[in-house]
DNA sequence: CCTTTTATACTCGAAGTGAGTATATCCGGC
DNA sequence: GCCGGATATACTCACTTCGAGTATAAAAGG
């Protein structure tokens, strides 16, 4: 059994909330993602990405996870034999300890994706790509009406609900309806910033494995500062979804989870009545996961 | 930039269902997951898999999914410069075309993990893995309350419901506690059938995944036949979350997800009153995610 | 024909969820 | 000092979902 050669690089989606708006950490004026070589002397490979993380950026990395590898053939490195395997992680980073809105190597990611954000409503950018799209779903004869479905599942037409997770197949959607540059659209035509290779599209992975996390894992608090007030913590979360969401029922939510106590102090810098701080309780929840079982258990 | 060189492999976990009994495909007797070196031909990971797959079972593939990636520096190849990553993936195979019980390569899950079936009731073995992990927690002093949550939360104890979920997670404490034979244990003292190297891990993880997505994604149908009773519907679903379900609850859940129809035939082969065969609805479907939004939404 | 076995259908109460409304406490201006 | 604007916090209600139990239907076999 021979074993295959090749060039092993990691890609990280790094994100932190700053100013209620979520960022990524880039490289190159925010044209690509930061990416290294996978260096043998690492234990792993994720000790290797949180070393790594640490040396370029100086920010301490809290929450990290492997997002997907790529391997596809345009991915060869171009002087080389053999192809390069992309392993992508998601790391998210603390407000705290992340560089403010104007600092640099730090991008929006609605920047990326304009059609993602709805917390002011509906963008009025998905018009234009909607009508795009329909084009390239009229443009087909064959398959036309599961091209029709994809659409109007991924972007929420025909009475379907927009849902926030499906960012991965919207992207996928534009890029196969040739309406981002990536696919060789010209620049006047496309949506929505361009990254180097194939990077947007490991971006929306991000997004998108990040909007499903939020549901099931505690995995916001790796983004909040130390103690935080409910508001804080709500904008960032509709932040991440890219959603406005019920303010007393999020506070229910909140608090029947038990993830959070009071500190005590409260802070009156948001301008009305002052708002209770609170922290996350790491000690007790460090292993905890919603049950979520949507399945039919019986009990015997 | 450089790029680091590696050894490139690809690792599969198929399964099939068959006899009420879920199984994975193995070589070497039982002792190892199949796997192959990553040729530099393939078009992409997947396409290398399926292809690689098709011919070396002669069973057609259906869902094929990444699970992950692994490069630790134990995993070094002998004889090669360079280490070793692994791209594992979860493969899932038709009862039709799959082999019965006794043909050899498929092995049935609970061999390897004989505490994860809960059919019928909780497995006696529990008992004494929950013993020797107390034991384990015992012998801590300093987080000695934080091992005690992980065991308590990953196998069910102290007021926590058993999570069919977290079958990875409980493997894991198992490891780190000195009760699997991959972790040094003598056999005579470790739980269930033990794999080559880091098999039995990448065998955790894709169950873990599996049960975790049939609660959300209709891929049950992947495993079963062209048509099929509810009853056989449901006793795959069972087989692979190691649990009993309520059947009148599975039956609502089923038809209100409108997922399947009705053949309009029926089977008398299960012994009572004859069942009605129902049919997968493919066309409608290819794109359907439920919902399962966890977020309090507001609509404006 | 009656019992056993499996399939299918209906009901009920508890809990969860979406949505709206009411009260509390600060600030700043008059 | 009082009042309106702004934000925080608390409560209520209807509707849906979900776990659990019960009842009826249709075959096979003695």
């Amino acid at each position: 059994m021979t074993i295959g050669l090749a060039h092993a690089e990691l890609i990280a989606v790094l994100s932190a909330v700053t100013g209620d708006e979520p960022r990524v950490m880039t490289v190159r004026s925010g044209d690509a993602l930061p990416s290294g070589p996978f260096e043998l002397g690492h234990r792993s490979l994720q000790a290797g990405l949180r070393e790594w993380v640490g040396d370029q950026t100086g920010h301490p990395l809290g929450y990290l996870e492997q997002l997907y590898t790529f391997a596809d053939r345009d991915r060869t490195h171009e002087d080389a034999e053999g192809r390069t395997i992309s392993i992508s992680y998601l790391g998210l980073v603390r407000e705290q300890a992340a560089p403010g809105a104007g600092k640099p190597g730090w991008h929006g990611w609605y920047e990326y994706f304009p059609w993602e954000d709805h917390r002011g409503g509906r963008p009025e950018i998905l018009a234009a790509i909607t009508r795009r799209l329909q084009d390239w779903v009229a443009s087909e004869t064959a398959r036309r009406e599961h091209r029709q479905r994809r659409v109007d599942f991924a972007f929420g037409l025909d009475g379907a609900a927009w849902n926030e997770d499906l960012g991965l197949q919207r992207y996928e959607l534009m890029y196969e309806a040739g309406l981002v540059t990536e696919a060789g659209c010209p620049p006047a035509k496309s949506f929505g910033r361009s990254m180097f290779a194939d990077h947007r599209r490991i971006l929306a992975t991000g997004i998108a494995r990040l909007r499903a996390k939020i549901k099931y894992r505690p995995v916001v608090f790796e983004l909040m500062p130390e103690s935080f007030t409910l508001s804080q913590l709500q904008r960032t979360v509709e932040a991440l979804a890219g959603l406005t969401l019920h303010k007393p029922n999020f506070r229910r939510l909140i608090d029947q989870q038990e993830l959070i106590e009071e500190t005590g102090e409260a802070t009156s810098e948001t301008g009305g009545r002052p708002a209770k701080l609170f922290r996350y309780r790491h000690a007790v929840l460090e292993e905890r996961a919603l049950s979520g079982s949507k399945l039919p258990l019986s009990r015997n």
